[in-house]
DNA sequence: ATAGAAGTAGTAATGATTACTACTTTGAGG
DNA sequence: CCTCAAAGTAGTAATCATTACTACTTCTAT
């Protein structure tokens, strides 16, 4: 992988995120310092940023992206929360009972929020 | 919902498949036996079936549906096998651990299976 | 029987992502 | 320092799964 301040800012961006951005998320942001940047380029440099393990990918209707890259998440389907979660050793419980390497790459739980159960709208 | 025998086929053709179709495969099934079936009304139905719990979507790149709707899946990302696994209990888990209902409505770990890490390719 | 709610076929639209093309930047070896 | 091929980029077009829309058809409760 090659320098470039494109590669670079997208990398910044993640790395200061807490809110889980979408590809056009970070694509928005990174305008901000470099306006004429595509939204082509955000999406390789992600694929790549993640295929050397620097960030994650959370699977959802939308990709997300996620400086953390050693645990998975809850996502409300009401309030649209993403929650961070510990891997609590699913792998190795997977690995015990069916010989499979899980990479985690994307585990996404969906479900209800303790507010939104609450709520019970 | 009314009964419609395109709907009554696509949960004959769900039913019987042990392949874990998307929706063009369901698609491409129904037609032999309705060959003007439209491809909005395999996805209408598809997803009215998963609403009321008939069936299952599990969510990969394209979408693949399942008539069991009470397990989770593995997925090598090698020979894009999808393995059937019972719910290990990951819904109490998570309820004990952080007050958040799972519906395991797609619950997904990629990784790689035994016989693609024996490989080694 | 019949009305109106639900379903359908067929096509257009959407929206995320990738492919493509011509141009630019980076960095290792002379 | 040059240099040049490999890697990266902007901008646009294309792809592909899925949904929306429209006018027509079929259920089913009364």
């Amino acid at each position: 992988m090659k320098y470039s301040k494109q590669r670079q800012k997208i990398l910044e961006i993640i790395n200061n995120s807490y809110n889980h951005p979408t590809a056009y998320m970070v694509y928005e942001e990174v305008k901000k310092d470099i306006p004429d940047i595509s939204l082509g380029t955000v999406y390789r440099n992600l694929n790549s940023l993640v295929e050397n393990n620097m960030i994650k990918k959370i699977s959802l209707e939308t990709d997300r992206y996620d400086k953390n890259t050693d645990h998975c998440h809850l996502y409300c389907i009401k309030c649209n929360k993403i929650i961070d979660i510990g891997l609590l050793n699913i792998d190795t419980m997977i690995m015990d009972n069916y010989n499979f390497k899980v990479l985690n790459s994307d585990v996404v739980l969906k479900g209800i929020c303790s507010e939104c159960r609450e709520r019970k709208d």
